[in-house]
DNA sequence: TCAATAGGTGCATATGTGTGCACAAAAACA
DNA sequence: TGTTTTTGTGCACACATATGCACCTATTGA
């Protein structure tokens, strides 16, 4: 009815909030195990990577560059190899931030 | 190699500390649509919120109900219809938790 | 009882994506 | 140059799930 509702306007707000596509990147079984193995253990190889998770390494360097795209890990290359590390603050800041902007957010109640 | 590295010990420490299928629910494009939707204009009943929606009346029925098991939408019934409100607090307080758990479990670095 | 309305469900379909294999590309080394 | 090692990529396949349609149930009211 005529809640002068324009389609655009939610999608608009949680764009402008919310990094969906970054959380799709790290609410993944196998991502976020990756996430926290990194952070655990520091920087690493994807040869060596790969062979504590029982996906096969090319899927762990798919898994890798994606999260690379949204700075969720950090690559280096040296040589033949690929280095790997958890980019944690940045992880950390997004959370923060975006638990701020849904409080915002949610609270309009307008 | 020898890092000792449990497979299970990960997965352990997210699923203690990220609630990876509330997040499912919530990082979906329609359905967190249909929350800041129900953020803004409040208590509505299913027929009339998927007046504002491009889908299909049982979609938006099914995503509302989805959301319902994570406690992210209140329903109630009155008579033929279902009423759905956004739970704020349960979503706020869900991020500002797993922010402080994230500031925790990836500072291990051990 | 019958009709109308609101919501739920079974089903088929389309789409996205996680996965592994095979092979290519790049780099180190003999 | 040729070989080995490490990583990236094309491809097919399996699986999850979002979607819409048709139909069902439940409730209201004539």
């Amino acid at each position: 009815m005529g809640l002068g509702h324009d389609p655009s306007r939610c999608k608009k707000l949680i764009e402008d909030n919310i990094d969906i596509e970054f959380y799709r990147a790290v609410f993944d079984p196998v991502r976020s195990e990756l996430l926290v193995f990194l952070s655990i253990y520091g920087e690493m190889a994807i040869g060596q990577i790969a062979e504590h998770f029982p996906q096969n390494r090319s899927v762990i360097s798919r898994h890798l560059d994606y999260m690379n795209r949204f700075d969720i890990v950090q690559r280096r290359k040296e040589g033949r190899e690929i280095y790997y590390k958890a980019n944690q603050h940045v992880v950390v800041d997004k959370f923060e931030k975006t638990a701020s902007n849904m409080k915002a957010l949610l609270n309009l109640q307008s």
